[in-house]
DNA sequence: TCTCATCTACTAATTAGGTAGTAGAATAGA
DNA sequence: TCTATTCTACTACCTAATTAGTAGATGAGA
């Protein structure tokens, strides 16, 4: 049996959603631009990286020009959603409830988050 | 520049943790069977497993008669809370707050939890 | 002491993920 | 039309991760 796919987003791919969250479509020259991590990959890298990202289904292009433009088509909040099911399922006998109370018993939001939170309780 | 090792545990690696936290120390056999994993893996591929886990330090081992029994050194707790850390960074710009707000907010706690809740928020 | 079952060590094959070079297509400008 | 630039496609190589077979060591019981 081969080795299964990584759940989730790899740190590679999640910066490229990222970068497609914030403005899509964009050129692959475009992503290459707004990528903060040092040194920068090369140019053919990351058009590897997007490419199999492509056959994912996380993203697709459109014709622009001579270039492609990607744009995503998982959603950040799907995602978003996704992601914390899943520790909620693995660390927290899957209850998103257990985690909170695990954050609040150990103190690890400030006050301003404190007082919000006591706001949306009220409701 | 290589490939860099996966932030966390692997789906395999955290399977047996949960098995050595919950009871240890244990042989490479009694792993096995605790394991439910279906199917469950040969022998030979279990042992390299945990051998890999000794090399990057999660698991120790002691010997116990013919046999060695391990035993873990990573801490559920610690693994917890870095894990929590983790997508708290990825997600929510760093802060468990924002994480927690937004599970209240999008309602996924039950109602106990939500009574729990309003309970630690009293002191 | 001899044998058998169990255990570890070593080796190997396969796939995912990351990186990047080279070749060739396409477009814009001279 | 020719040329330089930009872009995609294809290929290749490396390491991590998963799986498991084979060989050899070890310990218990007859």
């Amino acid at each position: 049996m081969p080795r299964p796919r990584q759940p989730g987003l790899t740190e590679n791919e999640f910066e490229v959603m990222q970068v497609l969250w914030a403005q899509a479509p964009l050129k692959v020259s475009d992503i290459l631009a707004c990528l903060h991590r040092t040194p920068k990959p090369a140019y053919t890298s990351l058009l590897t990286l997007v490419q199999t990202m492509e056959k994912k289904g996380y993203i697709k292009h459109q014709k622009n020009g001579k270039a492609f433009a990607y744009l995503p088509i998982l959603q950040q909040k799907k995602f978003l959603i996704s992601e914390v099911k899943r520790i909620a399922k693995r660390l927290f006998d899957g209850s998103p409830g257990k985690l909170v109370l695990n954050l609040v018993e150990n103190e690890q939001l400030n006050e301003v988050e404190m007082a919000k939170l006591k706001e949306l309780l009220k409701d």
